[in-house]
RNA sequence: GCCGCCUUAGCUCAGUCGGCUAGAGCGACGCACUCGUAAUGCGUAGGUCGACGGUUCGAUUCCGUCAGGCGGCUCCA
């Protein structure tokens, strides 16, 4: 960031012929030990090597550090081959998967008789702190042959099957058996023996020690090479740090992130439940989310009518043929609700909203003269989706999207496209969500489950990449991704636990339009074929508060929160005082009340601070006297003796502002 | 949907190695107190121990099925 700050650009080294990269990092006085260690050394190829690679040319190199991103993977990469030695020597039986570096930590599968325990996981912590404690160095060995592979692998079939794919695998995969040579990772103990050893291609850290800090952190199954046709192996994830500072830091982010929780959150803050009796996934608002999500609905709406979009409304079932016409039905029916049959129709709950909207395009003629044409609607839609994945607002199985298509000619849809991308980032902006990034979903060509001509897919993709382009917005590619119908942009936050949902969303539809036979009259007098742009801001309202939860802790800013001001009297007597403070902020649209409870003040205090409310304005004797209240806030600064209508002002400038930040008394 | 774990009061959680009236804190309610910046004191109510079935003289406790939750996997228009 600062531009006076010199990278640490670590010197090349050179590697004489017949020597050990470990002497010449050794020869230059690098570190080999501590959090600064040099682990692994990367070579004019890019290619990581081994600090015990030989080559046999002068060859430059650079060192690379434990605490670099190759660095932490070489390290959380070993953490996981010893986690796997751990494991067979606590369950001598168990056959190894596979056990790649992750972000912020690494996992190894296995196929165990039985689904490891939390005990297990114990036991097998205990047993890696010996085998780091033994400093077992990792040695590189080629295998001469596949056969030479096969044979020495013959107790381990998932390897096995690795060694046979080998040339035809995914990139996860490639850490474990890599591209052109096979190769062995023994760990050697002390003597040289080798006690353990895996299919790998590495590289490592040269001995074990060199794993200051790491932790099992939970297991779970996983289906083999990722596929739900596989058996299910059992993984387990670990954390591993260059230092035990640095875990514990990444622990206490864990534990921020459960403090921010929105299912946490959403039952202290009286916002939200989902009640068994109505079922999984399924979301009823308490009055102070509603007031939340109401404020999200009113801006939301109000914005899209700015922004030249007509409000509309449908209704959240429709009889069948709809989504034929639609195209839908064949697509989703395994995650729509099961049809109602009706007087002899099937009726299905809506699982989207844009057929309806067609039909109310093509309830008329439309002219060129009315193009863009823009419906927005809150669109209530439900979807089945399968029991393990519903989680808090984020996945649910009854949602509302705020909803727009905009219909418009092929010239006018980069335009348009723009003005969404536009609209939704100045959406995210006033929300104070700022960590996101694009995704572009395309279509895989490989595959059949997506409709309309070679062409049309490049154009489609081409306007949004342009348009995703020049927003200069962080862009990722997702190929495969889109919809059935057409390329589309996905604006993806991160939430406090560092998941990222898919937020907004604007995608480019050239299918429906003409499924449901959409024109309209052109300048010429011909009849011409509009192109839909699909859009949904919040995308869905009930994820989007989701999100909010976390991102403010619960801490909603001042426009937002559910109770704006609380009167704190300090005695009884002062309440009345406070009440008519209260109404006057009332008047002036202030969700504003008085704890009139008979708790003391200091208690009110402490109530109204984990409720988050951003202002306390505060009354006795003095105040009562003065014509004045005393504001305490949610940060804990004060501002004492402001005059009532001084203060009415105050709070009212600050909820009108929409400012995400405060308030607090420095501001 | 798959694997594992979990489900006791509104919330957070004890507890019962199968056996008398299942406990606590917070919250709620009541009474007393009337206090200047994060918990005043006392008291009261609140649970068919997730549901159903089985084993048993006896089940909240053991077994099974289902529902719901949690962590992953798969999926996510």
């Amino acid at each position: 960031m600062s531009a006076t700050r010199t990278p640490a650009v670590a010197d090349p080294l050179v590697v004489p012929a017949g020597t050990t990269a470990a002497d010449a990092v050794a020869a230059a006085g690098l570190p080999t030990t501590g959090p600064k260690a040099i682990v692994v050394v990367r070579d004019a190829a890019g290619r990581l090597r081994d600090l015990d690679w030989r080559p046999e040319l002068d060859t430059d190199v650079a060192p690379v550090a434990i605490d670099e991103p190759d660095g932490l993977n070489v390290l959380r990469h070993s953490a996981a081959h010893v986690l796997a030695q751990a494991v067979q020597d606590v369950f001598p039986e168990a056959k190894l998967g596979i056990g790649p570096p992750i972000e912020n930590g690494f996992y190894y599968d296995f196929d165990v008789p039985k689904p490891f325990q939390p005990e297990d996981l114990t036991k097998l912590e205990k047993r890696m702190q010996e085998i780091v404690k033994a400093g077992q160095t990792f040695r590189r060995r080629e295998y001469k042959s596949l056969d030479e592979a096969k044979v020495e692998l013959a107790g381990e079939p998932y390897k096995l099957e690795l060694v046979d794919i080998k040339g035809d695998v995914d990139d996860t995969e490639l850490a474990t058996v890599g591209a052109g040579e096979l190769t062995h990772y023994d760990n050697l103990d002390k003597e040289g023996k080798r006690v353990w050893g895996d299919l790998c291609r590495g590289p490592h850290l040269p001995t074990t020690r060199l794993i200051p800090a790491f932790k099992l952190m939970r297991s779970a199954a996983a289906y083999w090479r990722g596929s739900e046709k596989n058996p299910q192996l059992q993984r387990i994830y670990g954390t591993a740090w260059p230092s035990r500072d640095e875990l514990k830091a990444y622990l206490n982010r864990l534990a921020e992130a459960e403090r921010r929780d929105h299912r946490k959150l959403g039952t202290e803050l009286d916002l939200f439940s989902f009640p068994d009796e109505i079922g999984s996934g399924l979301v009823v608002f308490h009055p102070k989310g509603g007031i939340i999500k109401r404020e999200m609905e009113d801006y939301v709406r109000a914005r899209h009518i700015e922004e030249g979009f007509q409000y509309v409304s449908s209704p959240h079932i429709t009889k069948e043929g709809l989504f034929h016409t639609s195209g839908h039905l064949p697509y989703y029916k395994d995650t729509m609700f099961p049809p109602m049959q009706l007087e002899g129709a099937d009726y299905y709950l809506k699982a989207m909203n844009c057929p309806m909207h067609n039909l109310i395009f093509r309830s008329r003629g439309r002219s060129y003269r009315e193009l863009p044409l823009r419906f927005f609607e809150f669109g209530t839609v439900y979807r089945y989706e399968k029991s393990g994945v519903v989680h808090g607002l984020t996945r649910v199985r009854g949602l509302t999207q705020d909803d727009s298509h905009s219909y418009v000619t092929k010239e006018q849809a980069p335009a348009e496209i723009k003005h969404l991308l536009n609209f939704v980032r100045s959406l995210l902006d006033d929300f104070g969500l700022d960590d996101y990034y694009l995704e572009l979903s395309t279509r895989d060509p490989k595959s059949d489950k997506f409709i309309g001509t070679d062409e049309q897919w490049a154009v489609a993709t081409k306007v949004l990449e342009d348009v995703a382009t020049e927003s200069g917005l962080e862009l990722v590619l997702d190929p495969g991704g889109a919809a059935f119908y057409g390329p589309k942009i996905s604006v993806q936050a991160k939430d406090a636990i560092g998941r990222t949902w898919q937020m907004s969303t604007i995608q480019y539809d050239f299918n429906q339009p003409a499924r449901f036979g959409l024109e309209f009259q052109a300048a010429d007098g011909t009849r011409q074929e509009p192109v839909m742009i699909h859009s949904a801001k919040f995308g869905s309202i009930e994820r989007f508060f989701g999100v909010l939860v976390e991102h403010y802790a619960g801490a909603f800013p001042a426009w937002l929160a559910p109770v704006q001001v609380v009167g704190i009297p300090i005695r009884d007597d002062h309440a009345d005082y406070l009440t008519s403070f209260v109404e006057k902020l009332r008047a002036a649209g202030v969700r504003a009340e008085v704890d009139y409870s008979d708790d003391r003040m200091q208690k009110k205090i402490r109530t109204a601070q984990q409720q988050k409310i951003p202002f306390m304005a505060i009354a006795g004797d003095d105040d009562v006297a003065a014509g004045t209240v005393s504001f305490r806030y949610r940060d804990g600064s004060q501002r004492n003796g402001v005059s009532v209508d001084e203060a009415v002002a105050h709070v009212v400038e600050i909820v009108r502002s929409r400012t995400n930040v405060g308030p607090s008394a420095a501001a």
